[in-house]
DNA sequence: TGTACATCAGTGAACGCGCGTTCACTGATGTAC
DNA sequence: TGTACATCAGTGAACGCGCGTTCACTGATGTAC
């Protein structure tokens, strides 16, 4: 527990808070280290009391956006079951409100060029919120007619990209694009087709 | 026509060459307006002979990419043709192609941040590809029972939404991430399922 | 309660760097006569 | 064919800038006696 009162208080978080900010305001190319800082209403120096640099600090940005991305996860997760079907879909949809609640972590982790395997804790934090989705396909798996049934690592890695995929293009509005749909209702209904496709809904429904 | 053997001959190529060696190696941040000069053998000063800027440079990158990419995606329909089915999966197999082959060309126009409407003739060169993915997801609209035909904007938007997740999560390695499957059958079996819940495809084939 | 000391978060000045961009110039190429 | 001139692609030096990082320091806080 960091002391209160204690010169700034609370420095790391703030400058977490900061860098989440900036990157969400200009992406992960405009965020420096200095600006962060100046926003923490400290000097660039200080910094280096908590991060051991610039990398550093998006590194712990993204960690945090993982851990909340996996908790996010598990409760959608949660709140599904025990339908293998609405588990698995609410999952597909927790990544999109993901994305829109916390566009900074959301860049940090996915857009910042940082990889997931520099340091243990960031890629614990990243296989936590996958592990989730791999549960969820893995006993949907179970309801799939036996004769075609594929791996459920793939169908939770079209999920997975087809969520990537809405938010990347549709979601996170790259300034000109315009989404021909919401991106909610896109996704929504591109999960639907996918899993009448696997015999899992009814094509009549 | 660039006349030949008048001093450099044709740089404003062969910085345009530079600059995606250059994203292709280090990322759209990694990119520099004087090592891109530098590599095409000339003083930094010189690239304002043919580009207002570092800007200007990434966007006529992005705009040869959208070019390249509408013509394959060009090829890929006609080749598809006359079968709508056979065409629509070719423009989703054309874009992970596009991917691997252009990967500078791919960062410029998907990572870089540039905008689309920077100016018209990037727009032009954009409106050009996603044209050809539109009309045929329109084609094949019309081979879908008409009780649930959604509109064909949207399936080209799951297409393409699914074909850009699976570039972006499993074919351009970010460092670390491997992919479970080889990013070309994810990508058909994930087109195949969806439309086979698009009743396009017998649910026995 | 009060004094002496240890800790260590944050300061402020400085650094070297490479960046994008500007400007007056030069010299190779093309053109007119 | 030869000379005078115009063009303009690329040079080289210079700029101001903000960056990430370092370092000796200072002064508020916590601790021992």
């Amino acid at each position: 527990m960091p002391k209160r009162g204690y010169h700034h208080g609370n420095l790391k978080s703030a400058l977490v808070e900061a860098a989440l900010q900036l990157i969400e305001e200009k992406g992960p190319t405009g965020f420096t280290l200095s600006e962060a800082a100046k926003r923490a209403g400290v000097t660039p120096a200080a910094v280096y009391r908590h991060f051991a640099g610039r990398e550093d600090l998006i590194a712990e940005a993204a960690r945090q956006g993982y851990a909340i991305f996996a908790d996010l996860m598990e409760h959608a997760y949660a709140e599904g079951q025990p339908s293998a079907l609405a588990a698995f879909e609410a999952t597909g949809r927790a990544y999109l409100a993901f994305a829109r609640k916390f566009p900074g972590h959301y860049v940090a982790m996915f857009e910042s060029g940082i990889s997931v395997q520099r340091t243990p804790e960031l890629a614990a934090a990243a296989a936590r919120g996958s592990a989730i989705l791999g549960r969820a396909a893995s006993e949907l798996s179970q309801h799939i007619p036996a004769e075609k049934r594929p791996p459920p690592e793939m169908f939770s890695a079209h999920i997975w990209a087809m969520s990537h995929g809405v938010v990347e293009l549709f979601a996170r509005g790259s300034p000109g694009t315009r989404s021909p749909f919401p991106p909610e209702d896109l996704l929504e209904t591109g999960i639907g087709v996918y899993l009448r496709g696997l015999g899992l809904i009814p094509p009549d429904e």
